[in-house]
DNA sequence: TGAGTAAAGGTGCAAATGACTAGAACAGAT
DNA sequence: ATCTGTTCTAGTCATTTGCACCTTTACTCA
């Protein structure tokens, strides 16, 4: 008996925060794609597909993503390999999952449908195959990339508030941050710089926005391939 | 026509530390296995192999590891999945490569033939398909991960003095430590316990042995299947 | 017994961090 | 125009951390 190769898949765990209302504190949210066919027909799951010929891993992940939702991610990598033998039932799936981050305003745009909707990643329903666990993982690599990286731009738009960028920190790592220490802290970095522009119509002091500088990555990822 | 899915294999780097000369600082090693097929016949390159139906993939890893070098990893761990579309020529092949160290003694023991050599890992020939970037990455990420978490003592024997401990830290990150501020911090690590026994032989007094504490694990990978 | 060597222990400075206080600037309401 | 509440902004201070350097201890070998 020839013994056939794995079937080969990528999915992708794509964060946004949202805010639910004006003055709860924001959330992470994903969009999930409800299965048609067997197995776990009409559970929900990470928005995937399988990988052409003629594009790389990466690609292949943002293609289906787009494909099935709508949306392009800001940032995207590649999360872990997943290869257990009973990962799914009947046949044998190696997925290559990515996970990825987007802007809220992206977010809004696409739309939500029958078949694809937002949760709350912190309060999800129990998903097809072992996506449960990858979303797990991936929210641990998000709060641990957090910490040492600037991804947390990644969620933002082209300009932001300091009070904005602490707003998606407070909410990925769960914890309030004291204002004044933060804004010490992103002072001190290179990478964020202040524009001379205000935002205007709060019932406050308008805030100085600042920007992300182009020439620093979004994260120091080492000597990758680039794709 | 029907889209044939990628070709699927694991490969592995794995690394161990070699002193040359007697008195000279001990440096990163790993082995290399000549190709006998083409595409790259006669070019060495990463161990590896196609991942049977029964086997995780961290399982294919480790017994293509041990089927063609005949070592056994004191530390696995899954690299990255790479899957260019040019990566090798003809076929489309998506790799899922892992990382691993070993003890300078299971080094030793796993003997080097003709189609298996260990070769420094700064000075390595040209390889095979991708695989002279590939180890360029694992060795970033062996760096990284030395840095916050315990992996070293994975080069090691059950028991090691403080600066053997060290010499591995200094191979690894490839600059001189301060001995007495590795001490402290070493000291401060509930993961390394001193014991009452001492190395002797030395023309210096006899440095205490430390032993791992084994109820810790070398490096907190979240919450990853164990599979 | 003395010389040499590395382990082991200690001291002090500088930078980073965290908790806290206080004032300035603005929008909207009175 | 003045008041009020909120947020930005700046600064202090104590604690922790990292790092450089120095001293003492204990052993082996000649």
């Amino acid at each position: 008996m020839l013994s056939t190769s794995p079937q080969l898949a990528v999915s992708t765990v794509i964060f946004a925060l949202r805010k639910t209302g004006a003055e709860s504190p924001a959330t992470l949210w994903l969009p999930l794609v409800r299965r048609i066919r067997e197995p776990f027909g009409g559970r929900w799951a990470l928005p995937g597909g399988p990988i052409r010929a003629s594009e790389s891993l990466a690609d292949a992940a943002g293609r289906n993503l787009l494909e099935t939702t709508a949306l392009t991610p800001q940032y995207l990598e590649q999360l872990y390999a997943f290869g257990t033998v009973e990962r799914s039932p009947g046949t044998r799936v190696v997925s290559i999952v990515y996970w990825a981050l987007v802007e809220a305003e992206e977010a809004e745009r696409a739309a939500e449908g029958e078949n694809v909707r937002w949760f709350p990643a912190d309060d999800l329903p129990e998903l097809a195959f072992d996506h449960n666990a990858i979303v797990d993982y991936a929210l641990w690599r998000l709060r641990n990339k957090m910490e040492y990286s600037r991804i947390a731009h990644a969620f933002l738009g082209e300009m932001f508030t300091l009070a904005q960028l602490r707003e998606v920190y407070e909410a990925v790592l769960g914890r309030p941050l004291d204002p004044a220490n933060f804004r010490r802290q992103i002072e001190a970095t290179k990478s964020i710089v202040a524009t001379e522009e205000r935002q205007s119509g709060g019932r406050h002091r308008p805030p100085r926005l600042f920007r992300y500088n182009e020439s620093f990555d979004l994260a120091d990822n080492g000597p990758l391939p680039h794709a």
